[in-house]
DNA sequence: AGTTATGATTGGAT
DNA sequence: ATCCAATCATAACT
């Protein structure tokens, strides 16, 4: 490093070997190869002429430069090379002086505490896959955990148990792959670092690497392989959303409701025809009643009513059918109950409860007792509506799937 | 298979 | 935020 600097403004070297042919202080050495300049004795390039201070620095100047070269070499020149230089008498005395060379610029000492951030990306994919049961000490649990308290937000339906054993199979095969992945780059990173602190320490017998140095070194490999690490992680992740998403989407498995639900759900439905609008707690209570969530009754009279709307007569047996029902229930405490026609005109018996309405179902007639009554405190699909509603039929298809 | 029923979602309006 | 209307996706039925 120390050579480096005065060569930074030397243009014109043709870059390899950093440029070392240029340098002015090793031009001279630069012709050492040459045989008549070195070697006056024999084969051994030594310090031979200690009477000559000159010739001395030339043969360090020589090796110098057979070290900066030894990048351009072939590998197995290099190593050849590399031994040499190892055997070389002047080695320990030059091993020393880059020791204290580096020891006075302080490279060694520099940064040598750089406390790692823990990428908080990669923690709360920790966290995650840990609350998923993938990463956890056990699975089971972990897993089980998360799928109730996702059902729980979601609508449960009775019978999910085969789903939640399909879904706990395929969570245990992302486990398993994720597991066999991390251990796959876990391995991959310890050999990897064990080859670099191979090298090092190979390094270290002829440049001053220490032990701190190594370290940082195996701090730094981590940091670049953690990045693999996060990789892995937030693919398993997404998986694992995938799979709940795929699993948990109610829309994706739909489930009708039970008869039962339906039923208490129609109840309210048809006995508050005039305005079918349930508050939030009584949604909340029917929820309660149906075994359902909120939102799903919302839904439910949410498609109730447009359904109702777009084709009344289509729900007029039904409308029937629930009026009666409430009509009985009404009417039990009663002394003279009447008797629920359903063919008779205009039997209303069951005015007495509180919102009813219904009137009997004229077949081909259209609606129109109907809307009398559900009109009369609501008209809550009084809007202006496509004149036709109970001709669907008058819009012609134009799926363009 | 094709059709209907039905729960959920989406986009826009209020 | 809630509702409507259209639409999607699946269950249930024929």
């Amino acid at each position: 490093m120390l050579q480096q600097q005065p060569l930074a403004g030397n243009g014109p070297s043709n870059g390899r070997g950093l440029g070392m042919s240029g340098h002015p202080g090793m031009h001279a050495l630069n012709s050492a190869h040459q045989p008549s300049q070195h070697r006056s004795d024999g084969g051994e390039p030594g310090l031979e002429g200690t009477e000559n201070g000159h010739e001395t620095r030339r043969d360090i100047g020589d090796i110098l430069q057979q070290i900066m070269t030894i990048t351009d070499q072939s590998l197995d020149e290099a190593q050849a090379k590399k031994h040499a230089l190892n055997c070389h008498r002047m080695k320990p005395a030059l091993f020393s002086v880059l020791c204290e060379i580096k020891e006075k610029t302080g490279l060694s000492m520099r940064n040598t505490q750089e406390e790692e951030p823990q990428d908080p990306q990669l923690v709360r994919l920790d966290n995650m896959l840990l609350a998923e049961g993938v990463a956890g000490p056990e699975k089971g649990g972990g897993a089980a955990a998360a799928v109730s308290a996702a059902t729980s937000s979601g609508g449960m339906s009775p019978d999910s148990s085969l789903e939640h054993s399909d879904y706990k199979s395929k969570l245990s095969q992302i486990r398993s792959i994720y597991h066999t992945e991390l251990e796959k780059y876990e391995q991959a990173c310890s050999e990897f670092t064990t080859h670099v602190m191979n090298l090092l320490r190979e390094q270290s017998r002829t440049r001053p690497v220490s032990p701190r140095e190594i370290e940082r070194m195996v701090a730094i490999i981590h940091r670049k392989f953690s990045s693999i690490q996060t990789q892995l992680k937030q693919s398993t992740c997404e998986a694992v959303m995938i799979l709940r998403s795929r699993f948990l989407d109610a829309r994706r498995k739909r489930r009708n409701f039970s008869k039962q639900a339906t039923e208490v759900l129609n109840e309210y439905f048809y006995s508050h025809l005039s305005n079918p609008y349930p508050s939030e707690e009584a949604k909340e209570e029917l929820a309660k009643q149906c075994g359902i969530t909120v939102s799903q009754v919302s839904n439910w009279f949410g498609n109730k009513r447009i359904r109702y709307k777009k084709n009344i007569g289509k729900f007029q047996e039904e409308a029937n059918l629930y009026a009666m029902k409430t009509a009985l229930g009404a009417t039990q405490n009663e002394d003279s109950p009447h008797t629920p026609n359903s063919t008779g005109s205009g039997s209303f018996s069951l005015s007495g409860s509180a919102d009813l309405f219904l009137g009997v179902p004229p077949m081909n007639g259209e609606q129109a007792a109907y809307q009398m009554g559900a009109q009369a405190n609501g008209n809550w699909h009084g809007r202006n509506t496509p004149p036709s509603a109970t001709s669907p039929r008058s819009d012609h298809s134009e799926n363009s799937d």
